[in-house]
DNA sequence: GCATTAACCACAG
DNA sequence: CTGTGGTTAATGC
């Protein structure tokens, strides 16, 4: 890859606009931008972490293998990276990440990435930064999860999607009702019936896949009360 | 007891 | 894949 295209890219994270002129040609000598299709995987559970994966473009689901089937753990839209703690902590992989929407990914070197860390604080920092954030989301959810009833777990992801993910009332829902029921730990039939309840209440609107939320009071109260 | 919540199963479109 | 009905188990008045 041509080592000006990272240097020029304007799709840069904010760390990476801190590395310098020649860091950002290092980079540019050891990164390769992929574009994948929805549904493809981007790297997998139980493989071997190669690379840091910087999301450019589109929409991703990280999901894990658990003992009574796979989980979904959150959702990611670029731009972003992914894989941070499974690819430094472990060399292997512990969750997956699935392009739901067609995606545009910059595969990174390990050990330029860790070099960077190394001797860029400013990188370094952002990178920290990005990582702690992404950690008080997921242990806010977790609690969340663990503590609401299912149309409080319903009403949480999609007020998610619609505010952190879509920025808009109006949506397709990028999961199907096993993959919602993955996410917010329940069954599909349960997700079914709630989505129901929600439409005849008038809280949203489905129309195939595609949701507009109504009521969106209504909903952020189901989300508070659980 | 009785009601609520939600999972599991089966079946239909 | 999605929706529904029946059944069952747990929990809380």
């Amino acid at each position: 890859m041509n080592e000006s295209e990272c240097r020029f890219c304007c799709f840069k994270s904010q760390a990476v606009q801190l590395l310098s002129v020649k860091e950002l040609e290092t980079l540019g000598q050891n990164c390769a931008k992929i574009n994948f299709q929805k549904g493809d995987v981007i790297f997998r559970e139980g493989t071997l972490a190669t690379n840091i994966v910087y999301l450019r473009n589109g929409l991703v689901k990280l999901h894990m293998t658990g003992p009574t089937g796979i989980k979904i753990i959150r959702l990611m839209k670029a731009p972003c990276f992914l894989g941070l703690p499974t690819k430094f902590g472990e060399k292997i992989n512990h969750y997956s990440t699935t392009s739901i929407t067609d995606t545009e990914v910059c595969f990174i070197s390990l050990d330029i990435f860790k070099d960077f860390i190394v001797s860029n604080g400013h990188f370094a920092y952002e990178i920290i930064i990005e990582l702690c954030k992404n950690e008080i989301k997921d242990h806010k959810r977790c609690t969340n999860m663990t503590q609401k009833q299912v149309p409080g777990r319903l009403a949480e992801i999609l007020l998610c999607m619609s505010e952190e993910i879509f920025e808009s009332n109006v949506f397709e829902i990028p999961l199907n009702n096993t993959e919602l029921s993955s996410f917010i730990s329940t069954s599909r039939e349960s997700v079914s019936r709630i989505l129901n309840e929600f439409v005849k209440e008038g809280i949203i609107n489905l129309n195939g896949r595609k949701i507009t939320i109504q009521k969106k009071d209504t909903l952020l109260s189901i989300c508070q009360n659980g």
